[in-house]
DNA sequence: TGGGATTTGTTCGTATGTATC
DNA sequence: TGATACATACGAACAAATCCC
């Protein structure tokens, strides 16, 4: 499951659901990939996969903390 | 009043707090100048300026149209 | 103490897309 | 049609925080 240039939603908020989703299923616990391993895997630039981060942080998804990556946050 | 790269706070969180606050004090009404206008006269990149735009939309001070610009809210 | 690697954050410049006038 | 304006995306560079040796 990978982001799609051809569909309509932006890059950036595809990305955050996908990993939203990734979350949701359990399959992704403990620390986020970082972005430029984020930005590698789907293709995007690293700013795209930032902006994704920022979503997931602002909503409280995950928690980000700099110079040591991002964190799915336990309910 | 404009934007100051030796301060630690970032240019598009300065920007942001500088239209904020010439809204609050009424010097700013209706239409907020253009991204690009905004770049210009503070010295910052169109993408700088986007992401205080960004900020003041979230929080509810102004509404974005795409293709028309940005207007200040009225409460 | 220090240096290097990793990671997030900010900023710039540019290009392209989409919507409005 | 063309001009204007916001939105997205890319690539690059540097800063700041963290971690490890």
């Amino acid at each position: 499951m990978t982001v799609d240039p051809d569909e309509p939603t932006p890059l950036y908020i595809q990305l955050a659901n996908i990993i939203r989703g990734q979350i949701e299923r359990g399959e992704l616990t403990g620390r986020v990939p970082s972005i430029k391993t984020l930005a590698q895997q789907h293709g995007v630039a690293m700013g795209t996969a930032e902006r994704a981060l920022v979503i997931l942080r602002d909503e409280g998804t995950i928690t980000v903390v700099v110079g040591r990556g991002a964190f799915v946050k336990r309910h």
